[in-house]
DNA sequence: CTCCTTACCGCAATCGATTGGCCAAATTGT
DNA sequence: ACAATTTGGCCAATCGATTGCGGTAAGGAG
């Protein structure tokens, strides 16, 4: 590997200086250091003259005073960590989410730690497992599965969570995600609504909720407008990724099954399926026209631009955040399950046009 | 906002069982907690006996016993936690060098902390703040400027920190980042070689790193070969991002300058320079051909799809995360500033081909 | 003017792991 | 067999913030 290495100039690397600790800040104040800490925390300054506020709080300030976050977590048992589980991070889709949360978290005090488990199927738990030995306070995972050992186990153990984007079978907390179903039903209705009476569903994976709620959607918009002559198949990939996409509409086209609008299970199966397409001479939209999922960054510049389903990633992301801040503040009772439906938006583009009847595939 | 709330069962968060400390494993074991700590840790192991490690190593393991950071961190002053600072996690650029810097910093049981500034210029300052004041032992920085009086800061303070992929004028830290003025002098070659003797340069922002050293790069590769009858025209845009770079490209399309080769400053200039040729009815590549830098996930799928260089992000993000354990556990000595240049890869699309005299912008 | 609150603040224990110092037992050398 | 080491492990201090407890002074009521 070519690698060129410049050295310039030799320095030291100084350690810290030493920080001022709460005993200065008191000593500066004329006060224990007892009542410093009081009067530094909004929930105990009442027990404390309204004058030493201000004299500790302005000794604080001046000398620039940091609470130790060991000391206190120690002592508090609290750690003011969260993290946020992801399956790839490279994927926008969960780079959005985790922004939105990050903003909010921090705001709120909190340090978002980062875990991406790169789509490896074992990452999730040693991540999440070393993260509660750091004494993690809780976590939003966007990881799970409909069936998923590790959060039942967490939920077993009592740990404060959030789902985001992907719902589990079993399980007590909130979750935050997008109208799967209502996108579907708007993506199979736009379809309809320009005609095509033959759909295909190249549906995600189904041990994730997305796969599942938006193939089981797909069945039951079309259940609910059951056109004469309509015809609807199913197919599923193997990941929500373009190599199923593309694998999975070849299968498709190989076999006897007619299709003239193809809802994508994302907008990734999506892209993979229109190379199938175009490997096949099949045009789009001319011939078939396809929908996609997530509204991803850039399928609106692809040619054609993609017709996709757009999700309200970032607040998804905020939404999730506040749910956890809520739980870890909330009286550790009794709490009811909420599931939290962003609305989604359609955004018809290139992908889709109306049927010319002589052309169903 | 469309919004539904589904009640399902109602259930208690119990609060997570007492963990097992230090000293049960020592009891289970029947020596003292400080053998035990001693047993458990591998620099220290040698004064103890290899049968009560063994005694002791077995009692954790049964117990299920995991270190409690606080304390640890509270005694040792290190916290095993590493701020990787980046301006856009959306980006996929700096979403690759994060993994990458994820993967190895795990590995070596440090947790990563993300902190994404969002470009808002005074948004490093504080984040890395706060971190500093959980004890954060070093920081990967992706946000640098060029002159950056916060890193100067850091570095008057003794933080350890490594740059990754844009650098800063001062500063000792070491720097990992791509080889930029390699990439664009493969880019100016590649157009020559098309016979393009025109050339713009779309430069990004002159405060950052990556800006100027493009820009810089640009200039000596032409001087290095000047052909007769060349000419090159530098035009900066003021931010990495399509609306610059059609901001930047409609004004030079304005003004009498020439060119039938065009080397923007990044993926997403160039995209917006497209925007701005077509808006022009300028076709790419027959009448102008373009090229970007980083090569950016989808940028392969456009039409045509884009010439560019590509970066290896993830490996940046690993060497930097190398870069920094290195510091972290090098002897706090005498060190010498490092600039680690990742070696690039031109890869050659469908924005770029032969010039055809004519057709001079 | 005395008694009783209330307000304010200092004292010291506490969280859990680490580590320097010290003592006892085991080993080695002669 | 005895002194000189080495080895193994215990004790207790320490990191820095938090908080229950108790004490003192100020203020109010009768």
């Amino acid at each position: 590997m070519q690698q060129s290495i410049v050295e310039t100039r030799s320095v030291a690397y100084p350690s810290l200086v030493e920080r001022v600790k709460l005993a200065d800040v008191a000593k500066a104040a004329g006060v224990h250091a007892g009542t410093a800490s009081r009067a530094l925390n909004p929930n105990t300054q009442r027990h404390v003259s309204r004058d030493t506020v201000r004299r500790v709080a302005r000794a604080a300030e001046r000398l620039g005073y940091v609470p130790n976050a060991h000391a206190r977590g120690l002592r508090t048992a609290r750690s003011y960590l969260v993290g946020v589980v992801v399956p790839d991070i490279t994927n926008p889709l969960f780079s959005l989410i985790l922004r939105g949360a990050e903003q909010v978290l921090t705001t709120a005090g909190y340090t978002v730690v980062l875990s991406d488990t790169n789509n490896d199927i074992r990452g999730p738990r040693s991540q999440v497992e070393s993260l509660l030995a750091r004494g993690a306070d809780g976590f939003i995972i966007a990881t799970a599965e409909w069936d998923d050992p590790l959060l039942e186990d967490l939920d077993d153990r009592g740990v404060a969570a959030v789902l985001a984007n992907r719902n589990t079978r079993r399980g007590r907390w909130p979750y935050v995600g997008g109208d799967e179903r209502a996108g579907i039903a708007m993506a199979v209705q736009h379809l309809r609504g320009l005609g095509h009476r033959r759909l295909l569903h190249l549906a995600g994976p189904q041990h994730l909720s997305t796969g599942r709620d938006r193939a089981e959607a797909f069945e039951s918009a079309l259940r609910a407008d059951s056109l004469p002559g309509g015809d609807a198949h199913v197919r599923v990939t193997g990941a929500f990724t373009e190599a199923a996409g593309f694998d999975g509409m070849t299968a498709v086209l190989a076999g006897p099954d007619r299709f003239s609008g193809v809802v994508a299970g994302n907008d990734l199966i999506a892209l993979g399926a229109l190379d199938a397409l175009r490997a096949a001479g099949v045009r789009c939209p001319e011939d078939v026209s396809l929908t996609g999922f997530n509204d991803m960054p850039f399928v609106d510049r692809l040619t054609p631009p993609l017709t996709t389903v757009r999700l309200p990633l970032e607040e998804m992301g905020r939404m999730a955040a506040n749910e956890l801040l809520a739980l870890l503040r909330g009286q550790p009772s009794v709490r009811a399950r909420r599931s939290t439906l962003l609305p989604v938006e359609l955004m018809v583009r290139g992908t889709t046009q109306r049927h010319e009847p002589s052309r169903t595939t």
